[in-house]
DNA sequence: CTTGACCTTCCACCTGCTGGAACCATTATC
DNA sequence: GATAATGGTTCCAGCAGGTGGAAGGTCAAG
């Protein structure tokens, strides 16, 4: 496969793949041309990167994960430890923005949105 | 007022502030040593943008909203725009971290945690 | 033979700061 | 007056996690 091929099949950008060749996370052979081959295991990989990326987990949690994934021996305490406390962090996320929410649409709430230039809004911002 | 009067005061850091000026929020006097001199003014603006960062405004956001409240003749309607597509915004960062919560937490209830290979996270990640 | 899609590398840029080095100014203490 | 702590200044580099674009090589079709 080429790397366009790999790009539709795993969902990632083709610049993302190359970004993760240079980080480290696959290397593909070259063929006589440069061009990079890719075996269905990179395939696999990446979208096993793809996949973990968009459940939150950063690039340094997907080299633990892809460690472990390689690691027939690992225990699944190890993973279980890793994808919790990215769940803590999740929630963390979550909560403040929901903080944020009621802030904002409160203010939304009490702006009449017409053409005068009173704004509870603004006011709020430039309280104090 | 000094940096540090204004970085304790407003909340930011100085390094922050020096970056605001960087990118041209404010614009402080210098006295005869070099030392940024503020006003009760640049101080309220800092504030201003303070509060609108930690409600998710983006430094854009900032500067058309600093334009807003400092135009006296601006209608509500536009800063109310503004707030609603931010709020927009908030509520699908939300649900994203949601969905991902779900599904981790399903694999985290499901991962037995122990000393054996086998864990669900990993293959549910891995598969495809 | 040319067109166009695909591939390569490299370098810069994005957001929103943050850290550190190297240096000047002010103030408090001895 | 010397010294040290605590300000302040500049500039340069870097974080995450890529993205955009230029300049160029390659391949398959018509």
């Amino acid at each position: 496969m080429n790397i366009g091929d790999v790009a539709e099949r795993s969902g990632l950008p083709a610049k993302t793949i190359r970004y993760y060749e240079d980080i480290g996370f696959i290397k593909p052979k070259r063929g006589a041309n440069g061009y990079r081959h890719f075996e269905e295991r990179e395939l696999h990989k990446l979208a096993f990167i793809g996949r973990a990326r968009s459940l939150g987990f950063t690039i340094d949690d997907c080299r633990t994960l892809l460690a472990l994934y390689e690691d027939k021996d690992r225990a699944s305490a190890d993973v279980k430890r890793i994808a919790k406390q990215n769940l803590k962090e999740i929630d963390a996320k979550i909560a403040g923005l929901q903080a944020m929410r009621a802030t904002l649409s409160h203010l939304v709430d009490a702006c009449a949105g017409d053409h005068r230039p009173d704004c509870p809004i603004l006011a709020d911002l430039g309280r104090g």
